[in-house]
DNA sequence: TGTACATCAGTGAACGCGCGTTCACTGATGTAC
DNA sequence: TGTACATCAGTGAACGCGCGTTCACTGATGTAC
């Protein structure tokens, strides 16, 4: 029932919509440092409350963190359906079915090197052993239902439907091209290729998308 | 001069090999934790020696752990090297110029699934910032001259030469193969895909690896 | 062969760091009567 | 319409943690003479 300031410098003593400031300032440091930077009391800091505050609304730090890599997540999602709507042209549909993975793998890797935080974060582990009792490691978030799984999956049907892919490859096409712009944004983020950036960096990365878009379509 | 004990209980005043002693406790760490368990105080406990002494042999736990790198780098070229062995059948010069890619990259993988600490040290990021002086980001272990990336490029020299690449697609091939490879790994020991195991995942590796293969042949 | 001494390789105590988290608390709010 | 009170949402001080690193030091070693 009560208005809920989105960003209004606080005056009074209950603030009125802390957990979302709280996770929008975590979201922030993830972006600038990842998920290391995603420090408790540092958020309640920037939102101007004392740390004990955060524990109102969040169990734990863990907690905290969960909601940054839903929020990257989401982003990377919203980036790549962002960069899809642009590629409407294609000669016939089987060129436009290639070209909406070839778009969206580009798109995903321009998100990592664009926001190497926030990547980090949405791929980060979450909730450590934690000792001997509770799920020693729970399935964090289910990531098959992640929007931009799910949005892979659709271009790589659209592959199936313009007879770009054979049916019976299409099962575990998904972890085939994930695990290439993956492997990619690691090594090219903060792995051994760091180094390696501008016009190099891009040849490298057409030609790894395009060698797995032949290997699935190939033969 | 002086006989060096390679694991003999401290009984002198000096140790006689506290270099190597202390390298050595620290990759067991990295094998047991990964990069974060390389603490230099843990290092010296185990070696039973004060943290202070490390001093003398390494400038700071960043050269503790560049050692580490460095070796678990080279357990996984040997890895690499040993399965590499085994696979000496094969109709023809092709047929074998591919096993041998495909044979690499599974004992990549095994290796990365066997020993996942010592691969996330491989990889782990070293010497951050250091702030405003200094070199901001060493190259850090000059990867291209790592023997896993050199043995890596001559299987795909094999290739070429066995008729079953173009030589025009040579020049990037290591980065597309290892992209694919880092990021199963990366995807199955600690990434949202590490719920998935057994047959599940080596139909899934078997899959992706041969995507690659066949998009760098394919045309 | 013995001794003086420079050098090398260890020691132990101490510091600062900044975090996550707990505790007992107080100020604000809204509902029952 | 006013008041009592339960409840909710904050506060501030404090703790323990274990690390990397520095300091002034001492014990062992080997070489020159």
């Amino acid at each position: 029932m009560s208005p809920r300031p989105k960003s209004v410098s606080r005056t009074r003593y209950h603030h009125g919509d802390l957990r979302n400031a709280l996770s929008g300032a975590a979201l922030e440091l993830a972006r600038g440092g990842g998920p290391e930077a995603v420090v408790l009391r540092e958020a309640a800091r920037r939102v101007g409350v004392s740390a004990t505050a955060a524990y109102r609304h969040f169990n734990s730090q863990a907690d905290l963190l969960d909601e940054v890599k839903n929020q990257a997540l989401n982003e990377l999602a919203r980036a790549i359906e962002q960069d899809l709507g642009k590629c409407e042209e294609g000669a016939g549909p089987g060129e436009l079915a290639v070209a909406r993975v070839r778009s969206a793998a580009h798109a995903y890797l321009e998100f990592a090197f664009s926001e190497p935080g926030l990547y980090n974060a949405a791929f980060c582990r979450g909730r450590r052993p934690e000792s001997t009792d509770g799920p020693q490691d729970e399935p964090d978030v289910q990531f098959a239902e992640t929007s931009a799984f799910v949005l892979l999956g659709e271009l790589l049907d659209g592959l199936v439907a313009a007879g770009r892919m054979t049916a019976e490859r299409r099962p575990m096409a998904e972890i085939a091209v994930w695990s290439g712009v993956h492997g990619l944004a690691l090594l090219f983020i903060e792995g051994p290729l760091r180094q390696v950036a501008g016009e190099e960096r891009a040849a490298a990365i057409d030609y790894s998308i395009d060698t797995i878009i032949r290997g699935l379509a190939a033969e």
